[in-house]
DNA sequence: CCGAAAGTATACTAAATCTATAGGAATTAT
DNA sequence: ATAATTCCTATAGATTTAGTATACTTTCGG
Protein backbone atom coordinates (compact mmCIF):
# COMPACT_ATOMS: atom_id res chain seq x y z
CA UNK A 1 0.00 0.00 0.00
CA UNK A 2 2.80 2.22 -0.59
CA UNK A 3 2.50 5.72 -2.01
CA UNK A 4 4.51 6.27 -4.97
CA UNK A 5 7.83 8.94 -5.95
CA UNK A 6 5.71 10.57 -8.25
CA UNK A 7 2.78 11.11 -5.75
CA UNK A 8 5.11 11.96 -3.20
CA UNK A 9 7.01 14.34 -4.95
CA UNK A 10 4.03 16.25 -6.46
CA UNK A 11 2.10 16.24 -3.08
CA UNK A 12 5.50 18.05 -1.43
CA UNK A 13 5.95 20.44 -4.39
CA UNK A 14 2.12 21.36 -4.19
CA UNK A 15 2.33 21.62 -0.46
CA UNK A 16 5.23 24.12 -0.89
CA UNK A 17 3.66 25.63 -3.70
CA UNK A 18 1.03 26.87 -1.41
CA UNK A 19 2.97 27.22 1.95
CA UNK A 20 5.51 29.76 -0.23
CA UNK A 21 4.67 33.78 0.64
CA UNK A 22 3.73 35.43 -2.37
CA UNK A 23 5.51 39.17 -2.62
CA UNK A 24 3.55 40.44 -5.35
CA UNK A 25 1.71 37.97 -7.67
CA UNK A 26 -1.59 36.48 -6.76
CA UNK A 27 -0.05 32.97 -5.94
CA UNK A 28 3.72 32.37 -5.61
CA UNK A 29 5.94 31.52 -8.74
CA UNK A 30 8.45 29.31 -7.88
CA UNK A 31 11.06 27.50 -10.62
CA UNK A 32 10.84 23.54 -10.96
CA UNK A 33 14.94 23.96 -9.77
CA UNK A 34 14.08 25.97 -6.39
CA UNK A 35 11.45 23.48 -5.44
CA UNK A 36 13.30 20.59 -6.27
CA UNK A 37 16.77 21.93 -4.44
CA UNK A 38 14.10 22.91 -1.32
CA UNK A 39 12.51 19.22 -1.23
CA UNK A 40 15.60 16.85 -2.64
CA UNK A 41 13.63 16.19 -5.60
CA UNK A 42 15.13 14.87 -8.97
CA UNK A 43 14.88 18.22 -11.04
CA UNK A 44 13.93 16.47 -14.43
CA UNK A 45 11.59 13.67 -12.61
CA UNK A 46 10.12 16.55 -10.93
CA UNK A 47 9.52 18.42 -14.41
CA UNK A 48 7.18 15.86 -15.60
CA UNK A 49 5.12 15.57 -12.40
CA UNK A 50 4.50 19.68 -12.21
CA UNK A 51 3.60 19.16 -16.36
CA UNK A 52 1.10 16.27 -15.29
CA UNK A 53 -0.44 18.74 -12.83
CA UNK A 54 -0.69 21.68 -15.20
CA UNK A 55 -2.59 19.48 -17.76
CA UNK A 56 -4.75 18.62 -15.05
CA UNK A 57 -5.16 22.19 -14.29
CA UNK A 58 -3.95 22.30 -10.93
CA UNK A 59 -1.10 24.55 -11.59
CA UNK A 60 -0.16 26.99 -14.30
CA UNK A 61 3.17 28.00 -15.35
CA UNK A 62 4.96 31.08 -17.09
CA UNK A 63 7.62 29.72 -19.62
CA UNK A 64 10.57 31.84 -20.68
CA UNK A 65 13.51 34.14 -18.33
CA UNK A 66 11.38 34.55 -14.77
CA UNK A 67 9.25 31.95 -15.50
CA UNK A 68 7.83 29.26 -13.15
CA UNK A 69 5.16 27.43 -11.98
CA UNK A 70 2.17 28.37 -9.88
CA UNK A 71 -1.38 27.06 -8.15
CA UNK A 72 -3.79 27.46 -10.54
CA UNK A 73 -6.58 27.87 -7.77
CA UNK A 74 -6.86 29.19 -3.94
CA UNK A 75 -4.82 26.36 -1.66
CA UNK A 76 -8.40 26.10 0.09
CA UNK A 77 -9.64 24.64 -3.12
CA UNK A 78 -7.15 22.12 -3.83
CA UNK A 79 -7.30 18.92 -2.46
CA UNK A 80 -4.14 16.01 -1.74
CA UNK A 81 -6.92 13.34 -3.11
CA UNK A 82 -7.17 15.55 -6.68
CA UNK A 83 -3.59 15.98 -6.64
CA UNK A 84 -2.67 12.09 -6.03
CA UNK A 85 -5.59 11.27 -8.40
CA UNK A 86 -3.61 12.97 -11.35
CA UNK A 87 -0.33 11.24 -10.31
CA UNK A 88 -1.40 8.02 -9.56
CA UNK A 89 -4.59 7.03 -10.42
CA UNK A 90 -7.28 5.81 -8.20
CA UNK A 91 -7.07 5.71 -4.49
CA UNK A 92 -9.03 2.30 -3.71
CA UNK A 93 -6.44 -0.52 -2.94
CA UNK A 94 -8.24 -2.45 -5.09
CA UNK A 95 -9.72 -2.03 -8.74
CA UNK A 96 -13.21 -3.58 -7.44
CA UNK A 97 -14.19 -0.22 -5.13
CA UNK A 98 -12.60 2.00 -6.93
CA UNK A 99 -15.06 5.05 -7.50
CA UNK A 100 -13.36 6.60 -10.40
CA UNK A 101 -12.17 3.81 -12.37
CA UNK A 102 -13.90 0.25 -11.58
CA UNK A 103 -13.63 -2.72 -12.81
CA UNK A 104 -14.72 -6.63 -11.84
CA UNK A 105 -11.99 -8.59 -10.07
CA UNK A 106 -11.54 -12.23 -10.27
CA UNK A 107 -13.93 -12.99 -7.40
CA UNK A 108 -16.81 -15.19 -8.19
CA UNK A 109 -19.81 -13.23 -6.68
CA UNK A 110 -18.53 -9.34 -5.85
CA UNK A 111 -21.69 -8.56 -3.91
CA UNK A 112 -21.08 -11.07 -1.47
CA UNK A 113 -16.79 -10.91 -1.76
CA UNK A 114 -15.80 -10.28 1.83
CA UNK A 115 -12.42 -8.93 0.80
CA UNK A 116 -14.14 -6.20 -1.05
CA UNK A 117 -16.26 -4.94 1.39
CA UNK A 118 -13.49 -4.65 3.76
CA UNK A 119 -11.34 -2.67 1.42
CA UNK A 120 -14.30 -0.81 0.46
CA UNK A 121 -13.90 0.52 3.66
CA UNK A 122 -10.44 0.87 3.26
CA UNK A 123 -10.90 3.47 0.31
CA UNK A 124 -13.48 5.49 1.66
CA UNK A 125 -11.40 5.93 4.75
CA UNK A 126 -8.66 6.86 2.61
CA UNK A 127 -10.69 9.50 0.45
CA UNK A 128 -12.32 10.99 3.15
CA UNK A 129 -8.87 12.20 4.51
CA UNK A 130 -7.39 12.99 1.10
CA UNK A 131 -10.48 14.59 -0.41
CA UNK A 132 -10.85 16.41 2.35
CA UNK A 133 -7.30 17.62 3.41
CA UNK A 134 -6.81 21.05 1.10
CA UNK A 135 -3.33 22.58 0.84
CA UNK A 136 -4.22 25.16 2.82
CA UNK A 137 -5.13 22.74 5.49
CA UNK A 138 -1.75 21.25 5.69
CA UNK A 139 -0.01 24.95 5.54
CA UNK A 140 -2.27 25.53 8.74
CA UNK A 141 -1.63 22.42 10.41
CA UNK A 142 2.73 23.06 9.64
CA UNK A 143 2.30 26.56 10.99
CA UNK A 144 0.66 25.31 14.02
CA UNK A 145 3.26 22.70 14.81
CA UNK A 146 6.14 25.23 14.35
CA UNK A 147 4.96 27.68 16.36
CA UNK A 148 4.13 25.16 19.10
CA UNK A 149 7.98 24.29 18.36
CA UNK A 150 9.15 27.65 19.41
CA UNK A 151 7.31 28.49 22.68
CA UNK A 152 6.61 24.74 23.74
CA UNK A 153 4.05 25.08 26.31
CA UNK B 1 -2.41 3.23 -3.09
CA UNK B 2 -2.74 -0.35 -4.62
CA UNK B 3 -2.86 -3.83 -2.86
CA UNK B 4 -0.40 -6.09 -4.84
CA UNK B 5 -2.00 -9.54 -6.32
CA UNK B 6 0.28 -11.40 -3.61
CA UNK B 7 -2.05 -9.66 -0.64
CA UNK B 8 -5.26 -9.87 -2.90
CA UNK B 9 -5.09 -13.55 -3.51
CA UNK B 10 -3.50 -14.00 0.19
CA UNK B 11 -6.09 -12.28 2.17
CA UNK B 12 -8.75 -14.23 -0.32
CA UNK B 13 -7.48 -17.30 0.24
CA UNK B 14 -7.55 -16.58 4.22
CA UNK B 15 -11.06 -15.60 4.14
CA UNK B 16 -12.12 -18.79 2.00
CA UNK B 17 -9.95 -20.65 4.83
CA UNK B 18 -11.91 -19.11 7.03
CA UNK B 19 -15.38 -19.50 6.20
CA UNK B 20 -14.92 -22.95 4.96
CA UNK B 21 -16.90 -25.39 7.28
CA UNK B 22 -15.04 -28.29 8.97
CA UNK B 23 -16.65 -31.81 9.37
CA UNK B 24 -14.26 -33.40 10.93
CA UNK B 25 -10.54 -31.52 11.86
CA UNK B 26 -10.44 -27.99 13.97
CA UNK B 27 -10.20 -26.23 11.24
CA UNK B 28 -10.77 -27.25 7.59
CA UNK B 29 -7.98 -28.08 5.64
CA UNK B 30 -7.66 -27.56 2.35
CA UNK B 31 -5.47 -28.06 -1.03
CA UNK B 32 -3.90 -25.32 -2.73
CA UNK B 33 -5.71 -26.53 -5.81
CA UNK B 34 -9.04 -26.37 -3.78
CA UNK B 35 -8.43 -22.25 -3.11
CA UNK B 36 -7.07 -21.77 -6.48
CA UNK B 37 -10.09 -23.12 -8.24
CA UNK B 38 -12.49 -21.07 -6.14
CA UNK B 39 -10.75 -18.27 -6.11
CA UNK B 40 -9.46 -17.55 -9.66
CA UNK B 41 -5.83 -17.57 -8.11
CA UNK B 42 -2.75 -19.08 -10.55
CA UNK B 43 -2.26 -22.13 -8.05
CA UNK B 44 1.96 -22.05 -8.02
CA UNK B 45 1.76 -18.56 -7.16
CA UNK B 46 -0.91 -18.84 -4.18
CA UNK B 47 1.11 -21.65 -3.49
CA UNK B 48 4.39 -19.36 -2.51
CA UNK B 49 1.93 -17.08 -1.25
CA UNK B 50 0.43 -19.39 1.54
CA UNK B 51 4.07 -20.93 2.50
CA UNK B 52 5.25 -17.21 3.13
CA UNK B 53 2.31 -17.52 5.64
CA UNK B 54 3.19 -20.63 7.14
CA UNK B 55 6.16 -19.55 8.02
CA UNK B 56 4.78 -16.52 9.37
CA UNK B 57 2.75 -18.74 11.80
CA UNK B 58 -0.58 -17.69 10.75
CA UNK B 59 -1.12 -21.22 8.30
CA UNK B 60 -0.35 -24.64 9.13
CA UNK B 61 0.36 -27.86 6.91
CA UNK B 62 -0.27 -31.32 6.47
CA UNK B 63 2.02 -32.57 3.87
CA UNK B 64 0.96 -36.15 1.45
CA UNK B 65 -1.78 -37.43 0.63
CA UNK B 66 -4.50 -35.44 1.76
CA UNK B 67 -2.82 -33.13 2.79
CA UNK B 68 -3.51 -29.03 2.90
CA UNK B 69 -3.91 -26.22 4.58
CA UNK B 70 -5.47 -24.74 7.64
CA UNK B 71 -5.65 -21.99 9.74
CA UNK B 72 -3.13 -21.83 12.47
CA UNK B 73 -5.33 -19.60 14.97
CA UNK B 74 -9.29 -19.06 15.12
CA UNK B 75 -10.64 -16.97 12.60
CA UNK B 76 -11.33 -14.09 15.15
CA UNK B 77 -7.56 -14.10 15.94
CA UNK B 78 -6.52 -13.53 12.91
CA UNK B 79 -6.67 -9.82 11.58
CA UNK B 80 -6.32 -8.59 7.90
CA UNK B 81 -3.73 -6.42 9.04
CA UNK B 82 -1.31 -9.18 10.05
CA UNK B 83 -2.00 -11.08 6.83
CA UNK B 84 -1.25 -7.94 4.90
CA UNK B 85 2.12 -7.48 6.52
CA UNK B 86 3.73 -10.57 6.04
CA UNK B 87 2.37 -10.73 2.32
CA UNK B 88 3.28 -6.79 1.29
CA UNK B 89 5.51 -5.50 4.72
CA UNK B 90 4.26 -2.39 6.39
CA UNK B 91 0.61 -0.60 6.13
CA UNK B 92 2.10 3.16 5.58
CA UNK B 93 1.78 4.89 2.67
CA UNK B 94 5.22 6.55 3.06
CA UNK B 95 7.96 5.03 5.45
CA UNK B 96 8.58 8.00 7.84
CA UNK B 97 5.19 6.92 8.98
CA UNK B 98 5.63 3.66 9.72
CA UNK B 99 5.61 1.66 12.99
CA UNK B 100 7.45 -1.38 11.70
CA UNK B 101 9.92 -0.34 9.35
CA UNK B 102 10.19 3.73 9.92
CA UNK B 103 13.22 5.39 7.62
CA UNK B 104 13.40 8.77 7.24
CA UNK B 105 12.03 10.80 4.19
CA UNK B 106 14.21 13.43 1.98
CA UNK B 107 12.02 16.17 3.79
CA UNK B 108 14.21 18.76 5.45
CA UNK B 109 12.62 19.06 8.67
CA UNK B 110 10.23 15.37 9.38
CA UNK B 111 9.17 17.12 12.41
CA UNK B 112 7.58 20.21 10.67
CA UNK B 113 6.68 18.28 7.52
CA UNK B 114 2.75 18.20 6.49
CA UNK B 115 3.19 15.69 3.99
CA UNK B 116 4.03 13.40 6.78
CA UNK B 117 1.11 14.40 9.28
CA UNK B 118 -1.50 13.23 6.83
CA UNK B 119 -0.05 10.45 5.57
CA UNK B 120 0.17 9.31 9.45
CA UNK B 121 -3.26 9.91 9.59
CA UNK B 122 -3.89 7.77 6.27
CA UNK B 123 -1.77 5.65 7.55
CA UNK B 124 -3.73 5.15 10.98
CA UNK B 125 -6.81 5.24 9.01
CA UNK B 126 -6.06 1.96 7.35
CA UNK B 127 -3.96 0.47 10.16
CA UNK B 128 -7.45 0.77 11.94
CA UNK B 129 -9.36 -1.08 9.65
CA UNK B 130 -7.28 -3.55 8.78
CA UNK B 131 -5.79 -4.21 11.93
CA UNK B 132 -8.89 -4.51 13.96
CA UNK B 133 -11.01 -6.88 11.50
CA UNK B 134 -10.55 -10.40 12.19
CA UNK B 135 -11.56 -13.09 9.87
CA UNK B 136 -14.49 -13.67 11.61
CA UNK B 137 -15.72 -10.61 11.10
CA UNK B 138 -15.35 -10.81 7.51
CA UNK B 139 -16.99 -14.19 7.08
CA UNK B 140 -19.73 -12.63 9.71
CA UNK B 141 -20.18 -9.87 7.45
CA UNK B 142 -20.29 -12.17 4.41
CA UNK B 143 -23.48 -13.76 5.46
CA UNK B 144 -25.03 -11.22 6.78
CA UNK B 145 -24.91 -9.77 3.32
CA UNK B 146 -26.07 -13.55 1.98
CA UNK B 147 -28.54 -13.83 4.18
CA UNK B 148 -30.33 -10.56 2.78
CA UNK B 149 -30.17 -11.18 -0.28
CA UNK B 150 -32.17 -14.08 -0.14
CA UNK B 151 -34.93 -12.29 2.38
CA UNK B 152 -34.31 -8.97 0.90
CA UNK B 153 -36.57 -7.43 3.71
C1' DC C 1 7.81 -51.30 0.22
C1' DC C 2 5.95 -48.62 -3.75
C1' DG C 3 3.86 -45.02 -5.92
C1' DA C 4 0.83 -41.23 -6.07
C1' DA C 5 -0.51 -37.07 -3.77
C1' DA C 6 0.63 -33.19 -1.57
C1' DG C 7 3.57 -29.56 0.46
C1' DT C 8 8.75 -27.42 0.53
C1' DA C 9 12.19 -24.82 -1.45
C1' DT C 10 14.66 -22.26 -4.64
C1' DA C 11 15.83 -20.53 -8.94
C1' DC C 12 14.51 -18.35 -12.87
C1' DT C 13 12.19 -15.39 -16.27
C1' DA C 14 9.08 -12.37 -18.71
C1' DA C 15 6.53 -8.44 -18.33
C1' DA C 16 5.19 -4.40 -16.29
C1' DT C 17 5.98 -0.38 -13.82
C1' DC C 18 8.57 3.10 -11.70
C1' DT C 19 12.26 6.30 -11.42
C1' DA C 20 15.17 9.01 -13.54
C1' DT C 21 17.84 11.11 -17.34
C1' DA C 22 18.59 13.20 -21.96
C1' DG C 23 18.02 16.42 -25.37
C1' DG C 24 15.91 19.39 -28.22
C1' DA C 25 11.78 22.76 -29.19
C1' DA C 26 9.18 26.67 -27.74
C1' DT C 27 8.80 30.85 -25.17
C1' DT C 28 10.06 34.98 -22.71
C1' DA C 29 12.86 38.81 -20.42
C1' DT C 30 16.63 41.60 -21.01
C1' DA D 1 20.66 37.74 -29.77
C1' DT D 2 21.21 35.33 -25.66
C1' DA D 3 20.18 33.17 -21.61
C1' DA D 4 16.71 31.28 -18.78
C1' DT D 5 12.98 28.71 -18.38
C1' DT D 6 9.08 25.58 -19.38
C1' DC D 7 7.39 21.95 -22.83
C1' DC D 8 7.60 17.50 -24.75
C1' DT D 9 9.03 12.98 -25.99
C1' DA D 10 11.99 9.22 -25.93
C1' DT D 11 14.41 6.04 -23.57
C1' DA D 12 17.49 3.88 -20.26
C1' DG D 13 17.98 1.62 -15.93
C1' DA D 14 16.18 -0.30 -11.85
C1' DT D 15 12.86 -2.57 -9.34
C1' DT D 16 8.77 -5.13 -8.58
C1' DT D 17 5.40 -8.35 -9.85
C1' DA D 18 3.48 -12.30 -11.48
C1' DG D 19 4.09 -16.47 -12.76
C1' DT D 20 6.82 -20.90 -14.17
C1' DA D 21 10.12 -24.69 -13.58
C1' DT D 22 12.31 -28.09 -11.25
C1' DA D 23 13.77 -31.01 -7.88
C1' DC D 24 13.02 -32.61 -3.20
C1' DT D 25 10.44 -34.33 1.03
C1' DT D 26 6.64 -36.20 3.47
C1' DT D 27 2.54 -38.95 3.93
C1' DC D 28 -0.74 -42.37 3.00
C1' DG D 29 -3.04 -46.38 0.81
C1' DG D 30 -2.42 -50.69 -0.83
Amino acid sequence: MRLSKRGEYGLRAMIVLADTPNPGGPYPVMQIKEIAQRENIPAKFLEQILLALKNAGLLQSKMGVGGGYYLARPPQEITLGHIERVLDGPLAPIRCVSQMAYEPCGCPDAETCGLRMVMGDVRNAIADILDHTTLADVTKRVHAVRAMKQKPE
